[in-house]
Parts: C-alpha cells; sequence; structure tokens
DNA sequence: ATTGCTATACGAAATAAATCGTATTATGAT
DNA sequence: ATCATAATACGATTTATTTCGTATAGCAAT
C-alpha cells in the first residue's frame, strides 16, 4: 500500500485542481481565465496559489520554458476518495449507506442514472 | 422556502455539533469529554468555539443556570445536504450520481445495506 | 539596445480558525 | 462568611489561508 500522504487541499486549491483534471495541463494564465468565470480573483493570487501548490506537491510544472505548465499531481479519484471519507466519518456516523441514501433522496437524478447504480449494486451483491 | 442563510461550520465546528445531534443537548463539559476520546484538546478551546458557535448561531443555549446546556441549532440533515451538494459541485462535476458511485464501489457495505439503497432506488424510479 | 508585454517570484497584509492562559463569577460545603 | 471547585468570559497568540502589490526577468518587435 502506498503511503498517501493524505495532503488536504482547501477549497481554493480544489478549484484549481478542478481546473487541471478537466485539462490534464494548463498555464496559471488559462487556470485563472476558467476560474474568473465563476468567482472573482486576481491572477496574482491564483499564481501564488499554484506556486504553494506546487510546494506542497499538489501540483508538478514544466518550468523549461517561461511560462510554465502545471500538471495536477493528486488524482482526482484519490482525492475524491480523501473527501469522501472525510464527510463519511464527520456527517455520516461512518456509514456510506446513509451518504447515498441522502445524495438520492434528495435529487432528480434520472432514471438512466439510477440504473446504472442498480447495476453496480447487482455486481457488488455477487461479488460477495 | 426558509432563507437558509448558509452557514458553513468549520472542520472543528462539525466536530462539536456531531456530538450535540447525537446526545440532543449537552454542557461544554460533556461536548469536551467526548471530542477527547478521538482527538486532543483543551477544555477552554472547546468552550471559546462553542461560544463562537454561539454568535454564529450555530447552537443555541439555555444560560439559565451556571453550566450552560448547549444545543445545536442547525439541523443534521440540512447540514448534510449543504456539504453534499458542495461536493458534488466541487468534486463530482454536479453529478450526484458519480457521487454514489464512488461511495459505493469503495466501499465493504453489506447486502443489507446495498438492499436498502435498491429498494429506495426503486421508489424514486416509480415516483417519477 | 530600448520598449512593451506577459510571466514568475516574493514578501507582506488581511482574514479566518484554532488554541490557550488568566480573570472573574456562581455555587455548594464547611 | 469563606473557601474550593468548576464554570464562563475574554483577550492574545499562533497557525493557516487568501489576497495582492511590486520587483524582476524573458522575449519579441522595433
Amino acid at each position: 500500500m502506498i503511503k498517501t500522504k493524505s495532503l488536504k487541499p482547501t477549497e481554493s486549491e480544489l478549484e484549481i485542481l478542478s481546473v487541471l483534471w478537466d485539462k490534464k495541463n494548463a498555464t496559471v494564465r488559462e487556470v485563472h481565465e476558467q476560474l474568473c468565470k465563476t468567482k472573482e480573483a486576481g491572477y496574482t493570487t491564483t499564481l501564488k496559489l499554484m506556486q504553494i501548490m506546487f510546494e506542497k506537491k499538489l501540483v508538478t510544472r514544466d518550468d523549461s520554458s517561461k511560462t510554465h505548465i502545471y500538471t495536477a499531481a493528486v488524482s482526482k479519484e484519490n482525492t475524491q476518495k480523501q473527501f469522501l471519507n472525510r464527510m463519511i466519518d464527520s456527517l455520516f456516523a461512518g456509514s456510506s449507506t446513509e451518504l447515498v441514501l441522502h445524495a438520492l433522496g434528495d435529487s432528480k437524478t434520472t432514471n438512466a442514472e439510477l440504473e446504472k447504480i442498480q447495476h453496480l449494486i447487482e455486481e457488488l451483491k455477487h461479488k460477495k
């Protein structure tokens, strides 16, 4: 088992990671443009954030040319898992089922999606 | 629709809320004892936190006697919903299905629980 | 080479969260 | 009434996070 020194991205870092997951890799400017669509932020703020993330090793970068190119260093899957688990522990008494019930109960999930979930559940049941 | 001025509890505040949800109401000491089981913290730290939560109206309290009695002022359900939504938005591209798939895929959910979820899904499907 | 543009580096201020020490006050037992 | 105990109040410090101004450097066009 790999020691995944659980680095916990902050909210802002998460936003940046999302962009990087989406684009595979991007410059500070590209990330910044993307963020601006939803929130208000100065360019140097984004830059600083990404530099800090680099120090924390949340991202890597290619600095061979003047304009650096950033890439997420943590996988979306692991990060999702990490947040999910934290949430399940702190809010759902450790029961992932409770979380699922809430997530579904609330939402306007389409039938197609519900069926997708049903399939997964069938698989899981048989795997036991 | 009630204006749910989205108060966002911090991690520490969430831990305290959990105790209150569990116990219905409790003194600072009771909350503190509970927290100590899992983490390290000074009594006055817990006290201060709860005082701040009182100012933020995350909790109410009965201060008619010297030892105040605290009660959660936000419901577990709403708080769960709020965090779930935030998480779905920021990490699962707005797709609650994706979140559910992850939550289930990862875990050692029992068959009984899986069936519980299946029932809910059936209900949801027919409600359309 | 100088100018103008765009980038990074870096420090420092502003804000938010968590922690704790000390002062004060209420209450019950002597 | 006095004392000991246990509670709250509150301010100060520390740490984390976010924000941004300013300095500096690369690069292309003139």
